[in-house]
DNA sequence: TAGAATTGAATGAGTATTCATTATTGAATG
DNA sequence: CATTCAATAATGAATACTCATTCAATTCTA
């Protein structure tokens, strides 16, 4: 865990913000090159360092990858944890997370050639006890809005929370990836806005999930 | 494209067949040891021939596992196809597509790991050309009975058919990733018998999706 | 017996990682 | 303030290592 900035000594200040540059270039130049062609010397080029350097902040090169993981999804968690506090609604919650999603996705094209893409390419990605965590720590802000509305009696009572969770989790994922690998060829599979994603995921989803009114 | 069993010779034949055999053998120990730690020679000893044989079947070892892609995705679609078209209700078919998947991954554990998981390592699978077409192929399956449900009225008309194609997809893929990973490690995350699951889906997304009646 | 298939030892390419060396830092000191 | 100096950080050339792939020699087979 690291220090919190006040209790942190220049030199340590200044090391974080390195390995944090590296960071940020890595996702760049993997980004463009894939994981596999993209050297620790690319990597360090870019970051303007040698590539020995590279191992005073991470262990090795897929090191780095968990890294962009790590970092990225404890701030994509922690930036969707505010956005869906706003709302005291379950389906808005949900809407807004989806939303969230999709949004973040656009704005960050080279993170997200990384996370849809390039980080399955990683040996250990998949195996490791950790990589759940920050995944599941991602969803628990999903599942926190599905508990809420059962417990509303919005959603089904009945219904594998699980289940649904993981169900939008792949259906997001699907079509991420799906917006990923087109749009970096230009082909026009899906909008290039994908604003209007949301509004119908949540429809296709809750409408089945919700208890009906009438 | 492999030439009619008729019209091949003894000797095509018996090449075919160790092709076949060489694949059988790959899926084996790539599911076992992983796609990267997987050596050709452990393929080729599995396969009881020399490492350098296995040069007269495949390009590279890439190849392998895109051939195992190419060859079991078209037998599973050519069999969910045969298992849909015995109903007529669009609805049922879907459930029987989604049903049929599981089970399919539930009868072969060491193929569902290098589909889910190994697969997913290869460079080339995500950005290749013909990567899309088999799985487009398999999902057109579903994508049949979806426009018949929208022709005849029960599933909702205004839906965009791609995008729950694809959430379906998405749903099924990461369930299946998840039940995956975890049955290997003896995890419960999952029920080890999935043949619950292909209705809960069902419920889950038609019930959103259907036209209301009354 | 020609041609195809098989063999498996040898090759070589490519790059992640190491580490001896050099440079930088900033607290302590007079 | 200027200087020292131990600790840290940065460097980048050299290393080391693994296997995928090749291919000349051998065996098979129709």
């Amino acid at each position: 865990m690291s220090k919190s900035k006040k209790a942190m000594s220049k030199k340590e200040n200044r090391k974080e913000k390195k390995t944090k540059l590296i960071l940020e270039k890595a996702i760049v130049v993997i980004a463009e090159k894939g994981y596999h062609a993209a050297t620790v010397s690319d990597i360090a080029k870019e970051a303007g360092v040698a590539a020995g350097s590279i191992y005073n902040h991470f262990d090795n090169k897929e090191h780095i990858l968990i890294q962009i993981f790590e970092v990225k999804m404890a701030e994509l968690t922690e930036s969707v944890r505010q956005v869906v506090s706003t709302h005291t609604d379950p389906v808005e919650q949900i809407r807004l997370f989806i939303a969230h999603h999709f949004t973040h996705l656009q704005r960050s094209p080279d993170l997200a050639q990384v996370f849809q893409v390039e980080l399955r390419q990683s040996q250990h990605f998949f195996k490791m006890d950790y990589e759940p965590k920050r995944l599941l720590e991602y969803l628990g802000v999903l599942q926190q809005a599905i508990a809420l509305g059962q417990e509303q009696g919005v959603l089904d009572p009945t219904l594998d929370r699980n289940l649904l969770q993981w169900s939008i989790f792949g259906a997001m994922d699907e079509l991420s990836t799906n917006w990923v690998l087109t749009s970096r060829q230009n082909r026009k599979a899906w909008p290039s806005d994908l604003s209007i994603l949301p509004d119908q995921i949540v429809r296709m989803f809750i409408d089945g999930v919700r208890v009906r009114s009438e």
